[in-house]
DNA sequence: AACGTTAATTACTTTTCGTAACTAAATATA
DNA sequence: TATATTTAGTTACGAAAAGTAATTAACGTT
């Protein structure tokens, strides 16, 4: 009847680039990578994700070319994780993330005891 | 044994907003209400998302001050949904993305038939 | 041969999501 | 009065994704 109200375009890549960065667990693993490589073990670790799910994800990001996998045939066999030239150029989003977050974002901490 | 590595601390409130953010829907949803105030039926329609998850989150957006719910008793009953300043505040983020994207992300577009 | 270590993978359960049908309220229409 | 219409949801249910824990593979040490 009345055509549809489409505000603005949805670009593709734009609608692509959300959905790749809001799968679980995507944003905070670049985060953890920000501040350099790390190894498989070291993000398991620091990020409340299951090895199952870190693994999963380590793997979607490196096919999106954002997360370079290598691997040192040592023993035991050692896998560094980095991020590639886009998975840097991620970095002035992230620091929008901290903004906003530090600036709006309140964490349930007063509970009081009853 | 060894002190686990913890490159840098996580953040509570920087935690808690990457998980916000990255609720399926949640950014795309935001990002719709950047261009104005709409009602529950023209996201429906912009989004390619159901009512049920669209409900759902906007909800969870209401709950987290972002999005503001607005009721118009008319006939039929008008519902407006609009950005809080919290949600408003995510405009750079949005920014962000969509430039991250356009440099970036590659969309699969020059499938060739076979 | 048994054990330790890292980096996964597999099996199984729980939660979330997607689809479609249904409800509620208020009015307009037959 | 009964029926239809419209918006904004909710409910039911099967499918997909995520969480948990046990297992595997490779390889060197004891």
């Amino acid at each position: 009847m009345n055509s549809p109200i489409i505000p603005f375009s949805l670009c593709p890549r734009v609608e692509k680039g959300m959905q790749l960065l809001s799968k679980r667990w995507s944003i905070l693993i670049i985060y953890q990578l920000m501040s350099g490589t790390q190894r498989f073990h070291s993000l398991e670790a620091a990020l409340p994700v299951s090895g199952r799910l870190l693994s999963e994800r380590l793997k979607e990001l490196e096919q999106e070319g954002i997360v370079l996998r290598e691997v040192f045939p040592e023993t035991p066999v050692r896998i560094q994780y980095s991020l590639t030239e886009k998975g840097h150029a991620l970095a002035p989003l992230i620091k929008e993330i901290e903004r906003w977050s530090a600036d709006w974002v309140q964490v349930e901490a007063d509970e009081v005891k009853s």
